[in-house]
DNA sequence: AATGAATGAGCGTTCATTCAT
DNA sequence: TATGAATGAACGCTCATTCAT
C-alpha cells in the first residue's frame, strides 16, 4: 500500500515546479512566447533566454510538449487563482459584482500578457487537441463565474439561459482582445468600450426575459 | 519587427500556365494555413499540397512573405466584396441593414476560412508588421460599413461616438471566433448569440444618447 | 563539297562574338568577375547585370563552361593585341624595349581588370585545366615576348638561359599583382617597385654570363 | 564588402572528443579548399570528407565565416612559426640568413598546400576583407623578416628604402606561385629560379645606395 | 531571339532530440 | 544536474539547365 504513494512523476521527465530550474525555463518559455511569438517558441531560444543550455533544457522537459502543457498548466492556474479572487467580494451587490468582474476581464485583456498569450492559444488551438481542451476548460469556468452574477442579478433565467447569456457576454469581451489589447490598433479606445461593456452587459444581463433568447432564435430563423 | 512592404508585390504569372500555377499555390498556401496552421506553412509542404516542387514555387514567389502578401492581399480583397455587397441592400431600413450585417458577420465568423484565418492573424499581428497593418485596415474598414448603419440608426450622434459603438459591435461579435467559430467548443449556441447580437447592437444602437458614453466613462473612472 | 563549308559553329550554342547580344553578355559577365568574384559568377547575375532574362543568356551560352571559355578567348586575345604592340618598337634600343615592356607589364597590373582577372585565374587554374592550359599559353607568349628583347640585350645566352630570366622577370613582376595591384595593402608603393623592377631587371638581363646560372644552381645543391 | 569581424573566433571545441572534431573538420575544410578549390569549399563537402554530418559541422562552426576565420588563424599561425624559426639562425651572417629566408620561401610556395593556399586567398582577397586583411597582416611580417636581414646586410639604407627593398623581394618571390608553384606549368625550372633569387636579391640588398630608389623614381617620372 | 516555367540538386542554417560524460 | 556532442530532418533559398511558347 505504502509503496504505491510516490511523488515521483508519473510521466518521464523532470520537471517538478518550484524547482528554480524549471521555474527558470517556464519563465523564459512564456517570455519567448510573449515577446517572440510561436514561431520564435523553440527550445534553442527558450535557453538563451533562461542562460541555459539546450541539452539542460530538454533534460527537464524530454519533449517539447511538456514544456508547453506544463506551461499551459501554470498559466491557467494562476488565472483561475485571480478568477476565484473575483468572486469573493460579498460586500457587494450582484450588479457591482458584475461590473467589477466585466473590469477587471477587460482590463486584464489589456494587459501584454493576456492579449499575446491568448491571441496565440486560439491559434494553436486550432490545431492542438490539448490547447482546445485546456482553453475550453477556461473559459468555462470564466463563464460560470460570469454566470453566478447573471444568475443572481436575474434569478428567473433558466441554467441554460443563464449560460448562454454568460457566453455572450464573456466572448464579446475576449472580442477586445485582437482589437484593444496591448499595442493593437484602439487600445486608447479601451476606456470607452469598458464603460459600454460595465452598462450594456448588466443592462442585458438583468432585463432579459425568461423565454426571451428561444424568442428572438426563432423570429430569426 | 517585420519591416512594413509598402509596395505591394506584383501578383506574378504572365503566362496562362504561369497564373494558373500562381493560383494553385495560392490555393495550397490558403489550405495548408487553415488546415494545419501557421507553424506547418512551409513552401515545402505548399508544394507538396499542389503538387509541385519547392523550387518552381519559389521561382513563382521567390520571397516567402511575398507568398504571405499576396495570399492575404487575396483574400481581404475577397472579404472586402463580400462587405461592400452588405452595404448595397437599397430596399432595406437602416435598422434591417444593421441586422443583416451583423448576421452576415456572424455566419462568416461561423465558416472554417475565417474562424482558421482571422485566429491565426490575430496571432502573426502580435510580430509582424505588415499583417498587423493588413488586419488593421480591414477591420477599419468593417468598421466603417458598420459605422454607416449605426449612423443611420441614430444620426445625432457624433462620428467619434459611431466609431465608438462601431468598436464595441465589431469586437463583440469577432470575440465570436474562438467560442462559437468552426469546430470551436461552442460552435452550436451560435443562433442564439447571433439572435442576441442583432437584438441588443440594433437596440445599443438606436438607444444611447449623445454624450452618454463620455458620461459612463466619467463615472467609472 | 560547298555543303561542307558553313559558318555555323561547330559547337552548339549561339556566341558568335560581334553579335550585340553575346558582347552584352560578355561584357556583364566580365564585370560581375572583376566586382564579385567567382563566387557571384551566375548565369543569374551576368542577367542581372546585362537586363536580360536567364533564360537569354542560358540560350547563347548553353552551357557555364562555354562562356568562360569565350571569355577567357575574349580576354587574352586583347592581352595579347596589347603585348603585341609592346614588340614593335623599332626606334627604341634593346635596353630602352625591355624597360617600356616591364613599365607597361607594371602598370598593366595596377589595372582593376588585370588584379582581379588574374588573381582569380590563378585560383582557378588550381582545378580547372581549361583555364590552367589558356593562362599558360599566354604567359608563354609573355615570357617569349620579354625573351626578344633579352636575347637582344645579351646575345651570347642559350635559349634556355634566355627563357628561364624571361621567366624570372616575369614571375616577379606578376608577384606585384597581390602586392601592389588594384586597391591591394602596398599599391602606393608600386611608383618604387616599378622603378628597381626596370632598373635590375635590365641589369639581370645585360649582366648575367651564359653558363652563370647553371653554376648557381650548383653551388646551391 | 564581408564586414571585419574584430573578435577572433573562440576556438570551439571543449571535450577531447570535440576538440579532435574541431581538428578534424578542420582538417578536412583545408584539403577540401586545396583539392577541390574554394567553390567546392561547402559545409556539405567538408563533413562528407571528414565522415560527419552537416549538422555536426555546423554545431561546432555555427557561421561558415567562423570555420573560415580559425581555418585562417591556424594556418597563418603555422606559418609564423615557420617564418620565425627563420630568424633564429645566429650562426649564420647576414647574407647566408637572407639566403636562407629566401631559399625557405620558394620552397614553401613550390608546396601544395602554400601553392593551392595563396592563390585562393589573393582571389577571396579581392572581395572578403576579412581574408584581405588577414593577408596583409601576414605578408607583413614576412616583410619585416626580410627587412631585417636587408637592413643588416646594407645597414645605411633608411627604414623606408628598407621596406620598399623587402616588398620587392618577397613580391618577387610570391611572383613564383602561378608560375613554378605546386603542379603549376614551370615547376622543373624552380632550382634555376631559386638560384638567380638568391645571388640577385642578395646582390640589390648589398648594393642599392642610400637615395639610390628615388633617383631612379625621379628618372622614371 | 527571347523568356516564362519548371526541375533537381545543392546551399547554409535551425530544429528537437539523444546520449555520453 | 548539467552540458557538449551528435544526428537526421527540415527550413528558405539559389543554382545551372531544359523546354514550350
Amino acid at each position: 500500500m505504502t509503496e504505491l504513494v510516490t511523488d515521483a512523476p508519473v510521466r518521464p521527465g523532470v520537471y517538478l515546479r518550484g524547482t528554480e530550474t524549471v521555474d527558470a525555463i517556464l519563465k523564459a518559455a512564456l517570455s519567448v512566447l510573449l515577446d517572440e511569438g510561436a514561431a520564435a517558441f523553440t527550445i534553442r531560444r527558450i535557453a538563451a533566454a533562461c542562460g541555459m543550455k539546450v541539452g539542460n533544457v530538454s533534460y527537464h522537459f524530454p519533449r517539447k510538449e511538456m514544456l508547453i502543457q506544463v506551461l499551459l498548466d501554470d498559466l491557467f492556474n494562476s488565472y483561475d487563482v485571480k478568477l476565484e479572487l473575483s468572486v469573493r467580494q460579498p460586500n457587494l451587490s450582484a450588479e457591482e459584482r458584475l461590473r467589477t468582474v466585466i473590469a477587471m476581464c477587460l482590463d486584464d485583456i489589456a494587459s501584454k500578457r493576456t492579449t499575446r498569450l491568448f491571441t496565440e492559444l486560439w491559434a494553436l488551438a486550432n490545431h492542438n487537441d490539448f490547447i482546445a481542451e485546456r482553453v475550453r476548460i477556461f473559459y468555462s469556468s470564466v463563464h460560470e463565474v460570469i454566470g453566478e452574477h447573471v444568475a443572481a442579478l436575474n434569478p428567473r433565467l433558466s441554467p441554460d439561459e443563464v449560460r448562454t447569456l454568460s457566453l455572450f457576454i464573456s466572448a464579446s469581451m475576449e472580442g477586445a482582445t485582437p482589437f484593444l489589447g496591448y499595442q493593437k490598433p484602439w487600445a486608447n479606445k479601451m476606456p470607452a468600450i469598458a464603460a459600454i461593456s460595465a452598462e450594456w452587459f448588466v443592462k442585458l444581463a438583468k432585463s432579459i426575459e425568461p423565454g426571451e433568447i428561444s424568442r428572438m432564435i426563432e423570429q430569426r430563423g
